[in-house]
DNA sequence: GTACAGATTGAG
DNA sequence: TCAATCTGTACT
């Protein structure tokens, strides 16, 4: 417990990092709130040949330039014009792929008084999360081996056992082979809080 | 310049 | 089931 993920942890394969990041703890320090929670949810993105990536077909914009960048940086966007998007750029420079943070179970900044279900419900989803933790555009491109706003540690140990795979969320415009890869990562324990 | 869809969410 | 809400991207 307590160490942080360094470069070598975020430059393995895209797949490794999804679901090792099970179980770690998303820490931030933002507006001056810590606010930390283990990740209980992950999606990966693997382009330039998954049409569900941003970089589906090597298309570099000034959006998604983050998932180029060697693993271990910040790529948020905004999608439907409200809920602001977190990644992780993972493997080697030049190598758009990006594991999606989609869920965590809260560990401290919220209230006491709130019940379990409700503060599972405070970060139960992408958009969600951010919401909670404050993000948005201000940690585009933040090195999580480095940053002192946010970063990511080690947490409960996980085993394969512990894991379920499944198709992604809300990509069926991809088309049946690729929304049919099983590269949604989640952990058994938490399932019954996910929508 | 203008049109349009989207890695979601919460209400009805 | 559906609207909210807005920016990046594509196309005229």
């Amino acid at each position: 417990m307590g160490k942080r993920f360094g470069r070598s942890f975020y430059t393995q394969a895209t797949l490794t990092v999804g679901r090792k990041l099970l179980g770690a703890r998303l820490i931030s320090r933002v507006d001056d709130q810590l606010k930390e929670g283990i990740i209980i949810e992950t999606e990966c993105y693997i382009g330039p040949h998954d049409r569900a990536s941003h970089a589906y077909g090597g298309k570099k914009t000034q959006r998604n330039e983050a998932e180029f960048r060697i693993g271990g940086h910040v790529y948020i966007y905004l999608v439907y014009g409200m809920y602001w998007q977190f990644n992780v750029s993972t493997f080697q420079a030049d190598t758009p792929e990006c594991v999606l943070i989609r869920a965590l179970y809260p560990l401290n900044g919220y209230q006491t008084s709130l019940s379990e279900k409700q503060k599972m419900r405070l970060a139960n989803g992408p958009g969600k999360l951010c919401r909670w933790k404050g993000f948005n555009k201000q940690i585009y491109g933040e090195d999580l081996a480095s940053s002192s706003i946010v970063w990511i540690e080690n947490g409960e140990r996980i085993t394969p056992r512990d894991i379920r795979a499944t198709r992604r969320i809300n990509i069926d415009y991809a088309g049946a082979e690729w929304s049919s890869k099983p590269w949604r990562f989640l952990l058994k324990r938490y399932a019954q809080f996910l929508p």
